[in-house]
Formats: structure tokens, C-alpha cells, sequence
DNA sequence: TCACCGTTCCGTACGTTGTATCGGTTTTCC
DNA sequence: GGAAAACCGATACAACGTACGGAACGGTGA
């Protein structure tokens, strides 16, 4: 009943052997395929499982949670991050490439926001990350402790930065509307609420709200803009 | 067969009456109890009319999707973040004053991380946020679309801090460990690779990426440093 | 050559999630 | 008093993560 005999000559068949067709990597780069292209919503086990023609339960052979795979995931695109090459010698310079690197890699991934936002990134890459974070400022004459408190802040500010500009975007799990479509739902509401009189402040600005810096390139100046502010007042700290 | 009679007496039974005891307000506080204690994941429909002593499908006379009770959720709790009182007159402390207050309250609601990195945050009260921040730079000679623009790097600066400090707290969904849990898994781990010689600049850092300042004082000075910086940035930029 | 064993893969099943549908009851309004 | 609206609930469905047990296969020692 339950046993199936094979189909076809043998020939036709595989060449017989538990050679694995399934493995971590292949199960990690289609999850990462599918959360590209559908979002972090879409990668459920059943589905990564039919991706690779495989059920679901095979998948438990290589990761023993889906968490296990949202960290890989993460890890691996975390390398991504990586600046290749030299880093440049002035320190600003230096921490300024990682950051926008950063930046890039996550509007590359915008799922990858979700998962850096809700577990540490401690996976072999993301501690080469902080490694390549610190060596940016290796030629600062400071404390180590110190070091860190710098890079901490700027890599809470590009977060931030970064979370918010994801936020306009598409291509993030946990929203049915496209940005287009939300806006439109979105604007008459705003309308309303700000030509109340209650928010004299805020009312010459709902198309910053309702949509954001309009082309990407006033995009990219805002975040160098607060880029610099924090760089500058760590400069002045410094006395640098 | 299906229907079953009330139990008990009439004058035992509730007032009978369509007067609703489920109503919007009691859900939505219901959910933020459930999520203050247990977590965002805690948060289910079913869960939540349980608590109210209904049913799951009650809930969806009040609201349309979970999707809006979460919104509800956190414009609720957005409230919180609003400074009572008057702003400081100097722009520096009003936008600092404010600031705090986000972290404080996502403190008390560690939940609400989740939700202003996955939902831009419009409603009622999350507007009301933005005209006090931006009420807190009316005294700057400068066009409201660069008040904007400051408020933004402040706020995603702010946003990172927030959103890196949970993540080491507890009181997170999607974590199945407690913070002493995970680091004590963590840390053989860590020291394993740290002493591997590919992380020179990390190897004395271990502690601070395992576990984070060690009390709450330190995280306070780290917030404020970072707030300080930024602010040196923009003031300096002013030309103040 | 053959029995054994560990690895890999899968079929089935359980509990939980959000929510569509529909049916019944109570309240309100004309 | 009758119609309409509001409210609540039972049932059901699809999708989820995953526990469990068994089948297929490759390599190994007898």
C-alpha cells in the first residue's frame, strides 16, 4: 500500500544514493531567492521545501528550526556588508564606506532589516562586520571600549535610517498594499487630520510623510547629511 | 443540538442586552496587556478574546484585520511618547526631552519595536509625535523641510539605539531563550571564534557584544552620547 | 555477498494561526 | 410593532511549524 514501486526502466532512473540533492546552502540561497523576490512572509518551509522539489519535513535533515534558517539568512547576506579591498585611510572615510555598504546590502535585501532588527548578528559574517567596523578606526588613538560606542552610534543611526527608508519601499513582508496604492489610501486620511488646525507644524509637510524624499537622490544626501552630523560631532568630541 | 441553554438562574445570568461588552478600546488594551507581559507572538485573536471571555470571530465586529488592531496598539501606546507640559525653550533639551521619552516608553512596551520598524507610524497620536518634534525646533530660523530632515536623523539615531537595546533585553517575541540563556550558549561559541586570530580588533570586545553595557547607567550615558554627538552635527552645521 | 547502520528523505498528523461565511439574537429606529 | 442594524458565535478552511515513525539508500565489516 503504503510502498511505491518505482517507475521506468532502471536506467532512466537517478543513479541510485543517498547523495544529498538537499543541502544547507542550496536551502539558504533559495530562501533568500524567494525572500528577494516575495518577501520574508514568503519563506515558509513547505515553500523553500517544493523550490528544491523536496516536502517539508526534508528540510529538518540540514536546520533543526526555522529560526536556524532566518539566521543563516541573515549571515549570509551579511557578507554582502563586507567592503572589499583596502579601507580607506581616513577614519570618516573609513566608517562612511561600511555604513553606506550597509545601506546598500539592505535596500539589496529589504527583509534583511526585519531580521537585523529582531536578533543579533552574531554569525561568522556579521562578526566579520564588526571586525571591518573597528578596523575602520584603528588609526584613532582611543580605547577599544570607546571604539565601539562610536561605531555603535552610527550603526544606530544608519539602522534607523535605514529601518524608515525600508519602510517606504516595497518588497517588506507584513503589508498588503503597495506604497502607491497605501499612499493613495493614506492621503485623504492625512488631509483631514492636518487641516484640523491641530498640527500647524506638520501640515506643510504631508508629502514628506505621505511618500519621503521624492527621487532617490535626495534619498542618498539625507542619509550622507545625517551621516556627517554624527561624524562631526564625534570629530568635535575628539577634538580631531 | 448546536445551541445550548444559558446555565444557572436568569438573575445569575448577565443583564442580558446587546450592550457591547467587547468594544474597540477594551480590545485593544486587552492586547497591549497580553503583549506587555507575554510578548507581540502572545498576541492572537483568539487569544485576546479569550482574555474578554468571547470569541475569536467577536473581535472582527470592532476591527477589520489584525493587522489594524496592531496600528491600534501602538498609536495607542504612541501616546505615551508625548511629552506633557511645556517644551524647553532651548531647541537642544526640547528635542532631547523627546527623544528620551520614545526610548522610555519603548521600555515599557518593548513590543512596540516591532511595529514602528514595520509600519510607518500615522495615526493619530503618531502625528501628534511629529508636530511636537517639530514644535520642539520652532524656534530655528530654518525652512520646516530642514527641521524635518533634523527631527529624521534624530529619530533614526534614537530608533537604532532603541531597537539594539531590546534586542538584548527579554520581553522580545521570537527569541526562545532569555538574555542569560542565550549568552551563556553564546559565549563558548564567541570565545571559539574571537580566539581564532581573525578578529583582532573584536577579541577585547567580547563582553560588550555578548552582553552589552553592564548597567542600566552606562546604556543611559551611551544614549545620550550618541544623542550628544548628533546634535554637536546639526548645531555645528547651524552655524550655533 | 550479505547483513547491518547511519544518513537522508518523506507521509502523516497535531496544534495553532488568521479569517470567510452564515446564522441567530438583541437593540435601535421609524 | 416591524425593519434594519449591530453584535456575537459556531463552524470551517487553508497555511503554518514541526513531532514522529518509517522507507530508501550508501558505506562498512563479516
Amino acid at each position: 500500500m503504503g510502498t511505491e514501486q518505482a517507475q521506468g526502466p532502471v536506467w532512466a532512473r537517478e543513479t541510485a544514493g543517498r547523495r544529498p540533492k538537499l543541502t544547507r546552502e542550496a536551502i539558504v540561497r533559495t530562501a533568500i531567492e524567494v525572500a528577494d523576490a516575495e518577501g520574508l512572509d514568503a519563506v515558509s518551509i513547505r515553500r523553500i521545501a517544493t523550490e528544491l522539489g523536496a516536502r517539508a519535513m526534508s528540510l529538518y535533515t540540514h536546520i533543526e528550526r526555522k529560526e536556524d534558517l532566518l539566521d543563516l539568512m541573515a549571515d549570509e547576506t551579511n557578507a554582502e556588508i563586507l567592503v572589499e579591498g583596502e579601507l580607506p585611510d581616513d577614519w570618516r572615510e573609513a566608517i562612511s564606506a561600511v555604513v553606506r555598504r550597509t545601506r546598500e546590502t539592505i535596500r539589496r535585501h529589504p527583509w534583511l532589516v526585519d531580521l537585523v532588527a529582531s536578533r543579533p548578528q552574531v554569525g561568522p559574517n556579521g562578526l566579520r562586520h564588526g571586525e571591518q567596523s573597528l578596523a575602520a578606526l584603528s588609526g584613532l588613538p582611543i580605547p577599544p571600549e570607546q571604539k565601539w560606542r562610536i561605531i555603535a552610534a552610527v550603526d544606530d543611526y544608519a539602522l534607523g535610517f535605514v529601518i524608515r527608508e525600508t519602510l517606504r519601499g516595497e518588497g517588506r513582508s507584513g503589508y498588503t498594499w503597495t506604497p502607491q496604492e497605501r499612499e493613495a489610501l493614506m492621503r485623504p486620511y492625512l488631509r483631514e487630520l492636518l487641516e484640523s488646525g491641530e498640527f500647524p507644524n506638520l501640515a506643510p509637510l504631508v508629502n514628506e510623510i505621505a511618500s519621503g524624499p521624492a527621487d532617490p537622490a535626495a534619498a542618498d544626501e539625507d542619509f550622507e547629511q545625517g551621516l556627517r552630523w554624527m561624524l562631526d560631532g564625534i570629530a568635535g568630541d575628539l577634538g580631531l
